[in-house]
DNA sequence: CAGTCTATTCGCAATATTGCGAAAACGCAA
DNA sequence: TTGCGTTTTCGCAATATTGCGAATAGACTG
């Protein structure tokens, strides 16, 4: 580690109280908010498009995974922010897919 | 941790997968069952290794994300199957990553 | 050895997601 | 227009995940 700084027993705590800070200040709540909602409607059309490519009804594919209309809708509604992976796998198995999850660091522009 | 065997790399995992790819074709459900499991165990891992990566204890982690360290724990064990997008995202934003996800087609039969 | 930090496990309450039926709205074609 | 299939919305029960403290175990140091 680059970090030359004595490890005294401390300032490990304090580190993360400036992270903590950072993270909040540097990151507004509201702006993140933003970014998960984008990735939730993202979600959910990419259910609809898989749907659609597999020629299915909402009725169907609910079938399929052992549910009812009504859930795969609220699953494909862009304002959904209940998602799970439990349930992304469901749908995915039922179209022939894998759900990939991946941790992509962000870039943050100085 | 009293798992040692998260510590262990993909090396040697090839044959087992091919063992186990012998074993359960033709059997959809297991095959999905072995695969969600391998994918939870990877998700924990991943978290796990995050987290050394920032130079965080799990109570600092907890603490960055509002809560605390038995859940942090929870999410690193192998065995855990509760992940949900929601909790992948907070300890992501943590940790200055965001989580992808992306379907992707199973070429099911080889 | 004691002391400290870390990680793990357990139990239960609080919160979130799902299950599911019903009704209404939509699109489309006869 | 009607009829039919599909989608959407709503409400609540059932299930799943999270919150959180407490207790235990492990590793490391003095």
């Amino acid at each position: 580690m680059p970090d030359n700084k004595a490890k005294t027993l401390k300032p490990a705590s304090d580190a993360v109280e400036i992270l903590h800070r950072r993270l909040y200040e540097g990151k507004p709540a509201r702006l993140k908010n933003l970014e998960e909602a984008r990735a939730n409607e993202e979600i959910a059309r990419r259910i609809q498009e898989l749907r659609a490519a597999a020629a299915l009804t909402q009725t169907q594919l609910a079938k399929l995974i052992g549910t009812t209309a009504s859930v795969i809708c609220r699953l494909e509604d862009a304002d959904y922010e209940g998602h799970s992976l439990a349930m992304l796998r469901r749908i995915a198995g039922a179209l022939n897919q894998r759900v990939e999850i991946r941790f992509v660091p962000i870039r943050r522009s100085a």
